[in-house]
DNA sequence: CTGAAAGCGCTTACAG
DNA sequence: CTGAAAGCGCTTACAG
């Protein structure tokens, strides 16, 4: 059996150049055993090597005014030379500032791990915080409410120095809760209330019209929408830009409530093409839904797109591999992920404009819509 | 145009439980404006509130031998009606330890949102971090090496008390660095290399054997593998294993090296279907390649199983949603990954077993493998 | 331009 | 059982 202890007496063995220099040279036995690794290069060895203080050291590190260049150009030299880093938790401590930034996703683990939309966004973010040099802490929690407690608990615990909230509900407790805790927020949202948080702004109205245009055009005046649960803050407002918009254009929509998962996609799909008069297409608020969808009018006998068209308001892969493939509005995920990092960032450095638009989704047209079928 | 001035201003909007209290009463004010909030609550505020010491406080809230159980009730109770939370960065600066394990992931952000893999593992490590208050701190890299910075800097900054590690490559420069660097480290693995390093094996042998058995039972004496590329150790091993296993039971194996991709399996499908003498089963390396099989056997009219069975390896509700649905391997993504994360904490907190099995994976048989057909 | 010093909020020997 | 004090590794006014 190893030891954590001979893991430790290993390090020799590396042949890694930062830190190779002789960073050792002046305590290189680990105290206790196994409580990790060589000593860290502190700006207290900076300063000690290059015989001027710990607060010159901070200033050319930082590059702040305090230092000559060519003190400065030494220190950043030596740190490169022993692979310095500054210890986080030290930087947190003086400077307030973690370069970390919270995501709580409070959601069904078996939902979060199938939609592709969480790790699409946490791409995007992740993309932008790279460049940054900024990190993500991430829980995922189940849909308890254990969500408050985590946010609660990292803002005080000065963890963060912001959330990105998802997934708005009706007066969500996390605006308010974090708003008194006082923690840059942004929500990526569906709408744009005056409420002094961070907004990272999509309208479902864009989507609204690239679906109900698609389908005018086609000639479908008597569709259905499955959609998420209303609780959702963003499909409320699908529903109701849904119902103006096809009002407008003469459309009937019958809307029912779905749940995001399969089953229930597929239960109530098979309600609305077994019905006396069935709908001509069928817009799903989710992949999966729309997935089922699919496979329930096949199993019917129901022709897509001939008899029935079927979109879905979220593109994914399953969009995309679904045979066939599924017309579905491509909601720029990564680039929204993107966006609410970004604005984050901006928001915490005490920038003014709150509020944003997200980049605007595109329709993609696949197999599974064509035109109204005559009768 | 709001300013986070008045955000902070508006806090006492809000009206939460903890913190609620008096917690303002001594400093309600905040410092400079925008920077954050109200002053929060530390030790030194339950100390003097209570006429005892700093020690004395940390003692009650570690649960520490040094304080009458009294006096500790009488912490636990105030610090619970302030909603104290102790400062992570002073937690982590004095005690060294910062209740966080870091995840670096340096793949194509295509795949990584593709592939329900990730996803899966990050759920089920989350789901262990979240019993024993442990956060992740995940960076998803792209795949230029970009993950060695990340993985050392982290370590040097004191950010993470240990990482578990993905993707193995052969001879992989993460394992020697962050042994130099002497931080904790799971690998999760598919082989048992006697390196000092914490790995959560999980043999491709088992795999192989649910697949091969099946198949054979089937009647397959000649059948085909598009594996992962063989950078992966886990995909030299998978392919070793599979011949090896084939050997024994009689029935050849050709195998094709893919990437993974879609495209990429699409391709190396048709080839293989078009061959005058094509396979009676492919086995695809992930469950995009197998898609894409299925997807090019309907194409060129190869029925599916009853001309070719596709097997992937990796189950997913891409295998589990196809039509017909694709059989698999179900790995137990979540699983392991709980189960990495709690070998990390393990290994991390001085347990010298460093190796334990990964949990059994189990054959989801759908329609698409059949009897082989006989010529 | 540079240094000595206080402070961020904890933990941890060390005396009483 | 309790308190005074040093220390973790930085940052940041404040004097020179």
């Amino acid at each position: 059996m190893t030891t954590p202890g001979s893991l430790a007496d290993d390090e020799r063995s590396g042949g890694d150049r930062a830190g190779g220099g002789n960073a050792g040279g002046e305590s290189a036995e680990d105290g206790p055993a196994g409580s990790g690794g060589r000593r860290r290069v502190t700006i207290s060895d900076l300063a000690r090597r290059l015989h001027i203080s710990k607060a010159s050291v901070s200033y050319a590190l930082n590059g702040r005014a305090g230092v000559s260049e060519e003190t400065r150009q030494r220190v950043l030299d030596l740190a490169e030379e022993l692979g310095f880093h500054p210890n986080s938790a030290a930087v947190a401590l003086s400077a307030s500032r973690t370069r970390t930034i919270g995501i709580v996703i409070a959601r069904d683990p078996a939902l979060i791990s199938t939609e592709a939309f969480y790790m699409r966004t946490l791409v995007g973010i992740e993309q932008y915080l790279n460049e940054v040099d900024s990190s993500l802490l991430l829980r995922l929690t189940g849909e308890h409410g254990e969500d408050l407690d985590v946010l609660r608990r990292w803002s005080r615990q000065g963890r963060v120095d912001g959330f990105i909230l998802f997934d708005e509900h009706d007066d969500d407790p996390r605006i308010p809760l974090l708003k008194e805790l006082g923690v840059p927020v942004v929500v990526v949202s569906s709408n744009d209330p005056d409420d002094e948080v961070g907004r990272l702004i999509s309208s479902p109205i864009e989507t609204v019209a690239l679906l109900l245009d698609h389908l005018a055009e086609l000639g479908h005046r008597d569709i259905a929408h499955i959609s998420g649960p209303f609780t959702f803050v963003h499909e409320q407002l699908r529903v109701r830009m849904l119902q103006e918009y096809a009002d407008r254009r003469g459309i009937a929509v019958r809307h029912v409530e779905g749940s995001y998962r399969y089953d229930d996609g597929a239960e109530l799909t098979r309600r609305l093409l077994t019905d006396p008069n069935p709908p001509t297409a069928i817009v799903l608020g989710n992949d999966l839904m729309a997935l089922a969808a699919l496979r329930v009018a096949t199993e019917l006998g129901t022709k897509v797109p001939d008899e029935v068209s079927i979109l879905a308001w979220d593109d994914s892969p399953l969009c995309e591999l679904a045979g066939p493939g599924i017309t579905a509005v491509d909601q720029k995920t990564m680039e929204r992920g993107r966006a609410a990092a970004d604005l984050l960032l901006r928001v915490a450095g005490g920038e003014p404009d709150l509020h944003e638009e997200a980049p605007a989704g595109e329709l993609r047209v696949r197999e599974s819509s064509g035109p109204a079928p005559k009768n």
